[in-house]
DNA sequence: GTCTATACCATGATAGAC
DNA sequence: GTCTATCATGGTATAGAC
């Protein structure tokens, strides 16, 4: 509290409104300008606080990805069975998602980057637990299955519909609805624990 | 053959020499000077053949995925029963992604597409009618479940995994055998099939 | 059909004043 | 800590010669 307000709170508020911006244009469509514009800074103050645009970057990821982590292993903590820590982290992750768009857009930037080194340091930094949780998980939930490619199919079935709601949004038979995050849950779940077998129940 | 080559081949190179490079860096990664070069011309012979950029990338994009929903349609057809022909169309699609990553890339950065005039043309000049292929066939597959929800569900489950491979390779716990088209297709089929009731038999 | 040349604007990053 | 000013680079698109 040496001048107005911290260091480090000045930080997280950059990182914080980064986030939108990353989000929304990935690291290419935003520029230090507009980081700049959107904290109430020139481009130069900028650079007393973080090294370089891809630090700035890195950082905005990894912080957004924190608290994702955090929620969905207390949501696995809190249920006793395999299929009851599904259906919470099914529901939690969705409901996550829906509320905060910002989250399903930094990872189709971060799934979409050519640049090895800072993939590579956004996987380590950001990503790395979230997926051994959700490893360890399926390892329990489906132990006939390839565990990897089980959390690359369960992360997929919640993930995806995120992603493409709004291009679905110009074809044909869409229905608003499925934008509930509570539907997709349900149907999440639905479909990983009868598959097809459970096809003609009518809870639909 | 007026001059060397005609009009419309020269069209097609470059429609198809745009696709790799848009696959890669995405319509704001990559300039007409980009295009210019990898087809040999200048950037303002490309003002001859296209009327400006979007017109070029809304193409290339078309272009590629005319091809992708042909096949899936055929292999529909090819076979008799709906789980035949999900057997079909999942074996087929991972086999064509797996060898052609520009689709994958493409389809991502369409999701990723903020501007709302572009996504819409993209989404019905490109994508629509592999949509409700998939739409029709999920509805006979899988009559008790929501049509749409499943459709996507299908394909986050073809898709996804080719998204992510890249950015898994630096994640604890990454097998590359993953990456083979034909273990993520059996594994995709079986999934819906049995849901985790079939979890502990042992055909991985 | 393709070229050269150019208008005009945005970018990441830095130097040095305060 | 934040500013102003600046630089080199590279973006879309067009005009007009050939």
């Amino acid at each position: 509290m040496s001048k107005s307000v911290s260091k480090k709170k000045i930080r997280e508020q950059i990182l914080e409104r980064s986030i939108r911006l990353f989000a929304k244009a990935g690291y290419d469509g935003v520029s230090m300008r507009d980081v700049a514009v959107a904290v109430a800074l020139t481009p130069a103050a900028l650079y007393y606080h973080f090294a370089d645009k891809e630090q700035l970057y890195v950082d905005a990821v990894a912080y957004a990805f924190r608290e994702v982590t955090g929620v969905l292993k207390s949501a696995i903590e809190d249920a006793a069975t395999p299929l009851a820590q599904l259906e919470s982290v099914v529901g939690v992750a969705t409901k996550m998602l829906a509320k905060n768009k910002s989250l399903v857009r930094l990872m189709q930037w971060v799934k979409l980057d050519s640049d090895r080194q800072r993939l590579q340091k956004l996987g380590t930094t950001a990503f790395d637990e979230l997926f051994l949780t959700i490893h360890k998980l399926v390892g329990k939930l489906g132990p006939g299955y390839n565990a990897s490619l089980f959390t690359v199919s369960i992360t997929s079935m919640v993930v995806f519909p995120f992603e493409v709601m709004d291009t679905c949004r110009f074809l044909p038979g869409y229905e608003s609805k499925n934008d509930d995050p509570a539907v997709l849950s349900r149907h999440v779940v639905r479909l990983l624990h009868q598959g097809l077998s459970g096809a003609d129940d009518g809870s639909q």
